[in-house]
DNA sequence: TTATAATATTTGTCAAACAAATTAACCGTA
DNA sequence: TACGGTTAATTTGTTTGACAAATATTATAA
């Protein structure tokens, strides 16, 4: 049973030290160790590989992966498409991750990272003409915007929804108009950060989210 | 590359219109359909299945499966296992999570869930004496309190967050005083979400979470 | 029509093979 | 000794063929 063989690789992944970049025995060797043949073994390893536990550099060889949070995400949004989330469900979760994160955002923000989110936004205030560009820079902004917590584990979740809007809804802007309101929206968000002010950037996060 | 079967794949699904429970043609017919061999969309199959995406029965098919917030959370935490996040980091996001889902808490509470909740008490106060099950009985709590909101998302969400503390942590509990100490304040967040008190009840949550 | 037996599919697993790429070994030269 | 280039050995990516075991389907008999 592939489940079983599974999880016996994981142990051994973690109980031989494999750290990220280190390099496994090539397939034979290991199709041995776990003693079952070549293709059996591999089917594991190509899972591990697509879910982003391990890389492989074509004919050369097997390593750990240094996962990161985009490619751990891309993954799972596609689980969750399946789950048939309509876009209510979605958008409360966004609504409940991101005012979650805000207490620790004011907490956490730097001047450095203020303004790589004004830089976003300028960008995309720019883009008014470009509906899909504008909306890859407004995920951007709420993706970064998360990121300040440095949490990795809500980076990832953040990622995961945003994939899923973006692969569901992926035309939320239509005219410059709703862009450069989005924008404006930002921008206030932004202020908000900038004089820690709690109470107002909730509000305006839930106002932000709610007509979309 | 198997990069790209894999999304070709994922498109077939979601085009041929398949839903859960419906059944996929045979390996063979596959392989046909995607000009590869058996063994190589053999391998594609396999890791979807594992991810939770196809589901098989032994020598008879494969069917598209239903997937449920617990097997999608499973296969995540591997995978953030390996991203090597702390003790710290995991109680921030935690904390972050159940503290979003609280205005959904109280909103959607119905008596029969309170019932609930209080029945995973109970049990978990009669579990003084078995640290291992007051443990699973801790996080099926606050797994059901996520529940409550309806969010399948954040479920999962949930779900990924209690797998990771469990293998890496799993000994919270070493006496039965610290575990009656968490029956106590699960009791009293029960009464908080019972008399709609948003406030008293993220408090408690923080409170509850940070000593762990 | 229904129960049962025979047959055909389908998965799970293995072995062997080969091209293409990469890595390691070797060897002559300075 | 150190270095650069050529050759040989590994290793992956992929295919074909094979076979047992479980399951699905069909045919047959009561």
């Amino acid at each position: 049973m592939q489940n079983n063989l599974l999880s016996r690789f994981e142990t051994y992944l973690v109980e031989e030290g494999f750290k990220p970049g280190d390099k496994l025995p090539g397939e034979l060797e290991l199709a041995e160790r776990f003693g079952v043949s070549r293709g059996t073994i591999r089917e594991i390893i190509v899972h591990l590989t697509l879910q982003g536990v391990l890389q492989r550099r074509s004919k050369a060889g097997t390593v750990l992966a240094a996962p990161k949070a985009e490619t751990i995400g891309r993954e799972l949004a596609l689980q969750l498409r399946f789950l048939g989330c309509g876009r209510e469900e979605l958008k409360a979760a966004r609504l409940m991750i991101e005012s979650a994160a805000v207490p620790e955002v004011i907490r956490c923000m730097t001047p450095t990272q203020a303004d790589k989110l004004n830089a976003l936004i300028d960008e995309m205030s720019a883009a008014e003409n470009d509906p899909e560009q504008a909306d890859r820079l407004d995920l951007a902004f709420h993706l970064a915007l998360l990121k300040i917590t440095g949490n990795r584990l809500l980076e990832v979740f953040a990622h995961v929804l945003s994939l899923l809007f973006a692969r569901e809804h992926r035309t939320h802007f239509r005219s410059p108009e709703a862009i450069q309101r989005s924008v404006k929206y930002h921008r206030m968000m932004l202020e908000a950060i900038r004089g820690r002010e709690k109470e107002r950037l909730l509000e305006l996060i839930e106002e932000h989210i709610r007509p979309l």
